[in-house]
DNA sequence: CAAAAAACTGGAAGCGCTTCCAGTACGTGC
DNA sequence: GCACGTACTGGAAGCGCTTCCAGTTTTTTG
């Protein structure tokens, strides 16, 4: 309680002084700097802890041209979109690969202009130490914000036209082809598929899962409709594929919250799920286990997600030249298909 | 691409030379100071736009001694925790507070204990201006944390032994007594409720909305059985509840989670939602219009909560006093009662 | 035991920006 | 034409820490 709250926090020179040392050997001590005898040392050591001694994060910044800080930016078009648990998920992989670190995480929602602004003023008055972008649509403009100020930089999930450089992804290929496979060891063939957002590289590789899965089983592309990865857009696609393919027995949608929507209008069409049609989703989402059936899905790491992306950044940052990595999805079996 | 990226950026004293003026002078225009004459303002300006001149967030930090930064901790028990959709919501609304501002959104994920020690760090090197916490349990560390660090600090939620501070808060209270009143105004007598954990003021909020609702009506709680928030305790819950109260007409649980859980039992224990049993939850998350049947529920404005709380800090760094919050709650009515 | 190598030491020069303060230049009112 | 208030100016002193470098001390080695 009287801990003189206001009191300014001491000083390396007023650790060294009362060490009775230079500001170098102080600072020697606390970046664990060679070069600083053992009774120095521990002079120093004492006074640190007598004095309380903290050093300034914002000085060692500037005189080492550092700031321990990486920024995760989320692009998408609507700044809601992190109202989804997808990044939660992928937070919380952040902040365990950080955990044993001394960086510190910036969130950029940089959907709106705003956001974009405010994202490449802190990189250009060099906030952060290192970049990693999220949910990129086509031409992104982080991807030249991040460019141009030159940062390490690490991308979740593939940019759609991306020149090579570090990232780190599900299977998003591999899973949609395994969806669809298992869809048709049920001896389904009529299967439609629900495809995302068009400018996307997670759309992209799960509808080329889902068209190379059929052509393997000598089949083609029953039928598609696109959505926008809203549970909203899967039933409207649902009611689309429904008028014009009725004889549809299975739907492969490009994720969770679009099944939602299709399970949702095939029951209000009378059909049973999975027995008139079989469904499986993408994602393994919270909700995917409270659909009426619970939807079978492709589960993917998402927290392994985060937690490789900051390896990664953590490497560049370290100077090495990490790989770009794909992490494994895996068929979740429910009620649904 | 010839843009010669590891150039290293202009500095002030390279703008004021090119401007034939002062560093003194070039400081004064880019932070608009006054007693710059015209010709100088300019003559600098031009010079910014020349060199591509922007000021280094780390200096001007060590220089005004503040860092542009306000740090949101999450606590909880489990990291895990922050995957739930609620967070994401609550960024949505700090993120749109922050908007027209400079300042930064540092992320922590303080459950752990080197998360807390993490944040700790982070308050004591300086690296924040300012503090919002969140998801605090009994007598939550962070609470001391923030103390010490003398930090602007916001609650998200009143912290449960909460000296007397600024926070912002849902009127757990009050939605509550909402839900519990509209289940008695739908006739049902026996409404038991599934209550959450213990060392909360949600969860004591909630409660007493639920007991003081059924005391104006003439009731006396009819039986309860707390849970943690989860599904999987919602269900246990409903369990022991249908085996201690088998002539239970409605429940209020605390919480949609929970609520879901506890649909899942009634509908495996072949009773009928909302006939047999109506239930409403409380949080209106994106659960809650998934589960069968949908479920009514308390709409709390979530991320209004977290623009809330952003402005309450932005007001207190801005050496203001503003007064703590209670955001409204609204019952949204679907299927389960 | 002298010379060479290895290990310390601390003064001083930054890192890039803000701001106090002593001046200087002008515009007013009489 | 003079005293005075007002608006600019920029030198210099920080903010708190790192690090180069010249020099000193200690240890090794032949």
């Amino acid at each position: 309680m009287a801990t003189n709250a206001p009191r300014r926090q001491p000083t390396l020179d007023e650790v060294a002084k009362r060490a009775g040392v230079s500001r170098t050997a102080a600072s020697r001590v606390i970046n664990n700097a060679p070069h600083v005898s053992r009774a120095k040392r521990e002079a120093v050591e004492r006074a640190i802890s007598d004095l309380g001694y903290i050093p300034s994060r914002t000085a060692q910044a500037l005189a080492t041209q550092k700031t321990n800080v990486i920024a995760l930016a989320i692009a998408g078009d609507d700044p809601a979109l992190f109202a989804d648990p997808f990044f939660g998920r992928v937070i919380v992989g952040v902040s365990a690969a950080l955990e044993d670190t001394d960086l510190h995480l910036m969130l950029c929602l940089a959907a709106s202009e705003r956001g974009q602004a405010r994202f490449r003023s802190l990189l250009r008055t060099r906030g952060a130490d290192g970049v990693m972008l999220m949910a990129l649509r086509g031409e992104d403009p982080l991807v030249r914000i991040a460019r141009q100020a030159g940062l390490p930089t690490v991308f979740g999930g593939r940019p759609l036209r991306g020149e090579p450089s570090w990232y780190a992804d599900a299977d998003n290929y591999g899973g949609a082809r395994t969806a669809t496979e298992y869809l048709i060891s049920l001896g389904r063939t009529r299967i439609a598929a629900i495809t995302g957002l068009a400018d996307t590289d997670v759309s992209e590789a799960r509808h080329r899962g889902y068209t190379e899965a059929m052509a393997m089983a000598g089949l083609v592309p029953y039928a598609e409709h696109a959505g926008d990865f809203t549970e909203h857009s899967g039933a409207a696609a649902m009611t689309a594929l429904l008028a014009t393919h009725p004889q549809l027995d299975a739907v492969f949608a490009a994720n969770d919250n679009m099944a939602a929507g299709a399970l949702r209008v095939l029951r209000q069409s009378g059909r049973t799920v999975p027995d008139d049609v079989a469904v499986v989703g993408f994602d393994d989402l919270a909700i995917a286990a409270h659909t009426d059936p619970p939807l079978t899905t492709i589960h993917q790491p998402i927290q392994d997600l985060g937690r490789e992306m900051t390896r990664m950044l953590l490497a560049l940052l370290a100077g090495q030249s990490p790989s770009p990595l794909i992490l494994p999805t895996k068929l979740i079996k429910r009620g649904s298909a």
